[in-house]
DNA sequence: TGTACATCAGTGAACGCGCGTTCACTGATGTAC
DNA sequence: TGTACATCAGTGAACGCGCGTTCACTGATGTAC
């Protein structure tokens, strides 16, 4: 590629991301529902047919958003939780549930996007999946972590369903290797809980209910690392 | 009203649960954002202006739609769990849970219409929200219960944030009175985990993790009534 | 019981809108000799 | 270095569609005297 060549490209590039960060802001104050590629364009400063030679059709822009929010949300969870010492389990368990509700409530519509209910007639292609994975694979580190230090034991009691303990097998084998399946279904159960309580703060299910949003999910946490066995 | 008045009352009210059988019909195959009161207008074999002889607009019939699925909801929910014993604590939750489930796998648009990402632009009016509180009644109600028979008791450590605690004690006393804030908030979490999972499994994040749906969901229960107190 | 009037469900045409996508084109930028 | 050709971003018009909502109307059904 000639240094002409990687003009042309890196302009292409700049265009494209200008049209995903418009979309993005349509997206935001819109919801995606109503993401509609002319007003985009129109933002743009395109006539709409022009946006084809970037993206094939709306569904592949919705893709592109799709997986840029996954990666912004892992993005900012890792970077949170990367900050505090290794050894501080709680304290990075604490950093990837907070970055999850603050990311959420900073870009809720981003949020209802990959966390809320699936867009009806699109289907997600495969390469969504890796980048959804990555807040659960911080999750899962910290599992393994609390194996390793002995913090986290399987808890006396704990059973399984054979055939969830060996689905739960594999994706520790995978994932998260040394974190037997009762383990990791606690770290499931966390992680559901999570979400849930994500979900049901921005999308409003907690209003004229809980307004100290802030403590009530502090709580939830405590609790869920207690569930986990980071915490006695 | 004459027993003429009442015919045409009648027809009226039948007509309008037409309209909403087969706006609910559409809603099942499309999803709420794609609901089009001409298409509906259609299969019930009406031109579309005369939708409005019923409702007054597209918010209005999908307002309609949200009531009756928080209604369908409660009704399953109340309907499963009026049915154990009422000593059987645990039977009870358990018939709570898996109400929500099987409703939510019934019925996955509904649910998202109540449960999902809201409706970009459409803001539930007030009606919305007692028939939304009905499975949230009967689990404060097993609370209750639990704590009235002896069984559910206030964990020694737990302990809220002195805001939390007053707007829990504050719900508890006009919803289940003598149920400590610390009891009801380890029920919001169940609550919470419930929601999260089923949101999880029929929004599809469960997809290529955990197959066997039943067991995965069964542990959940069990775990959370654990949580809560009705196990040991 | 019979008649004049009011109510109201349903019609059909229209308004004004925005959408996704296609296509033949222009003109600038890059490539090969 | 200069020229002929290829690439490709962007244009503008068009296709064909569906939508929510309004409005003046018809005709059947109900109400009051």
């Amino acid at each position: 590629m000639t240094k002409a060549a990687g003009v042309r490209a890196r302009v292409r590039a700049e265009m494209t991301d200008e049209i995903k960060r418009t979309a993005r802001a349509h997206l935001a104050s819109q919801g995606a529902p109503n993401l509609s590629l002319r007003a985009v364009a129109r933002d743009v400063g395109l006539v709409s047919s022009a946006v084809y030679r970037y993206f094939p059709s709306r569904d592949d822009l919705l893709t592109a958003l799709i997986i840029d929010a996954y990666n912004t949300l892992g993005e900012a969870v890792e970077t949170a939780e990367a900050a505090r010492d290794r050894a501080d389990l709680i304290g990075r368990w604490e950093a990837v549930c907070h970055g999850v509700r603050d990311w959420a409530r900073a870009h809720p519509h981003e949020y209802a996007l990959t966390y809320g209910s699936p867009v009806p007639g699109y289907a997600a292609p495969t390469d969504t999946i890796e980048p959804a994975l990555r807040v659960s694979m911080v999750l899962m580190g910290i599992l393994s972590d609390g194996v390793g230090a002995g913090i986290i034991r399987p808890q006396p009691g704990d059973w399984l369903d054979r055939s969830v303990e060996s689905e739960l097998a594999r994706v520790a084998q995978e994932r998260c290797p040394g974190v037997a399946p009762t383990v990791l279904a606690r770290g499931m159960i966390a992680w559901t809980e999570l979400f849930g309580a994500v979900s049901f703060e921005v999308f409003g299910r907690l209003n004229s209910v809980i307004e100290n949003r802030d403590a009530w999910f502090a709580h939830q946490v405590l609790a869920m690392s207690k569930l986990v066995g980071l915490r006695p």
